[in-house]
DNA sequence: TATTCCTGTCCTG
DNA sequence: CAGGACAGGAATA
């Protein structure tokens, strides 16, 4: 009888890229089912580690058309009202891709409250927990969380930087 | 103006 | 397993 090792599953593997974008460095990152991961930073390093961080039990693999996993989403960052026309594979729990979904249904070049992306949902007294779910979006731009506002019309958060979220805004409003 | 509560998820002890 | 911290905001004193 072959033993077979208590493999606590397989480790999942992953096809990243790194390279440069509008708004710095940019990771790129794909399963089996498509982009599971659009990262934005300052440097390589910094971005491989957040990878890291959210895929801790995934193996990591340079991918080897870096260039064709790259150029779409660099496209869309310097080009945020576009689409997207590839196949995306967002992980979170069923209520994350519920606020995720209603995410995509904003038009670009218009924004939201977290007050009223909740109410949206029929949830209308758990807008903290809307922010938490828009914060753990591992799809930038992709996924339009930048299109999220406070209620005041303040910024209040981006994972990857308040200033990368108004350059988002206004290009999308100079539509 | 200062608290308190609501709500889902993650991180820490 | 318990408690606290969040990219918010309305209600209460």
């Amino acid at each position: 009888m072959p033993t077979v090792p208590p493999s606590p599953a397989v480790a999942e593997p992953l096809h990243y890229a790194v390279g440069a974008c509008a708004l710095g460095a940019l990771l790129v990152a794909r399963s089996a089912r498509g982009l599971c991961a659009i990262l934005l930073g300052d440097d390589a390093a910094a971005l491989h580690t957040e990878l890291r961080r959210s895929f801790p039990q995934a193996e990591l693999l340079p991918a080897a058309d870096s260039a064709a996993l790259l150029a779409p989403v660099a496209a869309l960052v310097a080009a945020p009202g576009g689409g997207l026309d590839l196949p995306l594979d967002p992980r979170g729990t069923p209520f994350q891709r519920r606020v995720w979904q209603a995410l995509g249904e904003i038009p670009a070049g218009s924004t939201l409250s977290y007050a009223a992306l909740a109410a949206r949902l029929g949830m209308p007294r758990a807008v903290r927990a809307v922010a938490g779910a828009c914060a753990a979006n591992r799809l930038a731009v992709a996924i339009p969380c930048h299109r999220v506002l406070r209620g005041d019309g303040a910024l209040a958060g981006y994972r990857w930087g308040v200033a990368r979220k108004r350059a988002l805004l206004e290009c999308e409003a100079r539509r």
